[in-house]
DNA sequence: AAGGGTTATGTTATAATATTGCATTTCCCG
DNA sequence: CGGGAAATGCAATATTATAACATAACCCTT
């Protein structure tokens, strides 16, 4: 089965079951707590491969027997992206499966305003003029929040306005 | 009197002045409504400085006679950002002035997560690769958000962690 | 200055997002 | 196994944001 990743093309099942199998050896090599319900929210995330709100996450949860309560998906989203397997694109207030799992990254985002579709990539922090102003404040930068709104390829398509 | 800027010092009754003649005489030229609600929140962030959640903004407001509803706040706020008076602060669902109204530009923050001061600064987006990803994947970027998070050097002192 | 459309405001209610607190269970490591 | 740390279950609540609708103000054209 293919689906959009990003919004290309591509194997889609076993894209879902690489970054499994990445989070679970990094899990094991760290003994961090691969749970089932933090498995099955990493699993949520890919199998959809767009941005999603917590509440969306849950309840995919629930209907799989985690529970309903808000704690239970905000725990495992944390979980996730404390350990970079998922991140949050903080202008939708939503969470998106890392497409870089254990690379260290300043992970970048294209989102579509129309279909929420989010590819992710990669930007040198110190190449656009933030990182030479955080030096000139005296700035300690710990992250960096790059987000790109707009129209995928697709929705230009549908939406030529 | 002078107060922080950025983290700057600077002449604070001037620089609020400054902003709120600019902000009018663009209004003016555009027959915008700048009407005294909206006055009043873009001075009230001219006069914090810093950024501020809707709901503090609405105190403000309430307290000088406009209303406690959560949509006085609101739609003021969405007036001066759809307007460039103000940003949102996406990291931290918080609104800023803009420390250089009337140009065009790509606002960029520095954001001390301790004492929530923000920097405003000034990127080329086409410099850091988010560019050539768009370009790359078809993806037509209507809009930019670029946040830092960290410490600012004042807080870096009193909290070196 | 009167009509008529658009824009702005006042107000109530509710939706959507996120956290706190605490009891219980599970895991890990000695 | 035993004790401390981590994870979970659950209830309550805090925070952020919008919908919906009525009224009022503005502005442009007559």
């Amino acid at each position: 089965m293919t689906k959009a990743h990003g919004f290309h093309k591509h194997d889609h099942a076993a894209c879902i079951s690489d970054a499994l199998t990445t989070a679970e050896a990094y899990c094991a090599a760290r003994k961090l707590q691969f749970t089932p319900v933090r498995r099955r929210t990493l699993e949520v995330l890919l199998a959809h491969h767009r941005s999603m709100g917590a509440y969306e996450v849950l309840s995919h949860l629930d209907a799989s027997g985690f529970g309903a309560q808000p704690p239970v998906a905000y725990r495992a989203l944390d979980f996730l992206v404390k350990h970079g397997f998922a991140h949050k694109v903080e202008a939708m207030n939503a969470y998106v499966a890392c497409s870089h799992p254990g690379a260290q990254h300043v992970p970048a985002f294209l989102i579509c305003r129309q279909c929420s579709t989010v590819q992710e990539t990669q930007i040198e922090p110190m190449q656009n003029g933030l990182g030479d102003a955080a030096h000139d404040a005296g700035f300690a930068i710990e992250r960096a929040v790059v987000e790109a709104q707009g129209l995928c390829p697709l929705c230009q398509q549908s939406a030529p306005e």
